[in-house]
DNA sequence: TATTGTTATACTCTATAACTATA
DNA sequence: TATAGTTATAGAGTATAACAATA
């Protein structure tokens, strides 16, 4: 009858997706050009080899995103200085303040998690969610290298 | 230097993404329906319209996605027994067994995360995870209700 | 009149492969 | 020859709106 860790995690997992799809609700903007919106911020302007790189999704797709991205304002396609097949993708102002209203939610939202937390538990509960990041990331990493 | 709590736990929903792609890989499923067979599995034989209740989605999302797992054989569509409107959508043998098996690894899964906490920091992270997942769904419902 | 599921239409995310322009 | 980005093509997930059959 008590619900699995397991099961609970994948509650937050699902939680922050419509807690995220409600913020971005009213811009326009979608989970994956956020995501994308958030690389650029701190990488700054990158090739969009280099975006297809950080956001681990095929250069293709970059080309769509960006496309999107552009015709809604959020970013700006520039020549690359020396190279002049390559295009650098930089936010535009209007975006650089977006991203900083969300960098802003993004610590509060922490801040808010953190208090719900009891004083005393919050040690062994960043122990514990540190043990379980690791975990799973070997999980992972085992599979993929078994490919 | 020492990353947010909520970015560690959002790096959780990014492994477990990963993890279960990894699982379906090979049985040419995806989440969304393996998501269906689930819900499929819980609720027994179900309407359409129940199923998209459940999945909280549109009906003609489901009609795409029991399309889909009845071309490869999956689930079955029968006929209601009273109403002549609806359907019945059914999980066929050969998926009762893949998520018989599906559910015994959802349960190895939980069992290797756990076993990853330290023994003293478990009862702690219970109480700390259920705190989380209680305020989120606060802020959630809070929004929704805004709406 | 209301409900069940489907057809019609449209948009986003995603991938691979072929192609162009440059390096 | 190799790399950066785009065009071409394809499939999945998602939504709304209109429509047919049935309740």
């Amino acid at each position: 009858m008590n619900p699995l860790l397991l099961d609970r995690l994948l509650q937050i997992a699902d939680l922050f997706q419509k807690d995220m799809a409600r913020a971005f609700d009213g811009t326009g903007l979608t989970t994956s050009r956020v995501h994308l919106l958030w690389v650029l911020q701190h990488a700054g302007p990158s090739t969009q080899q280099a975006l297809a790189k950080l956001c681990a999704v095929s250069p293709r797709n970059i080309t769509g995103l960006v496309d999107g991205l552009e015709r809604s304002g959020h970013v700006r396609r520039t020549p690359h200085p020396t190279d002049r097949r390559a295009v650098l993708v930089e936010l535009t102002p209007s975006a650089v303040t977006t991203m900083t209203r969300m960098q802003q939610e993004h610590v509060d939202l922490n801040e808010t998690l953190t208090s719900a937390i009891a004083p005393e538990d919050r040690q062994a509960v960043e122990r514990g969610i540190t043990a379980l990041v690791d975990r799973l990331s070997e999980l992972v990493d085992e599979a993929d290298s078994a490919t």
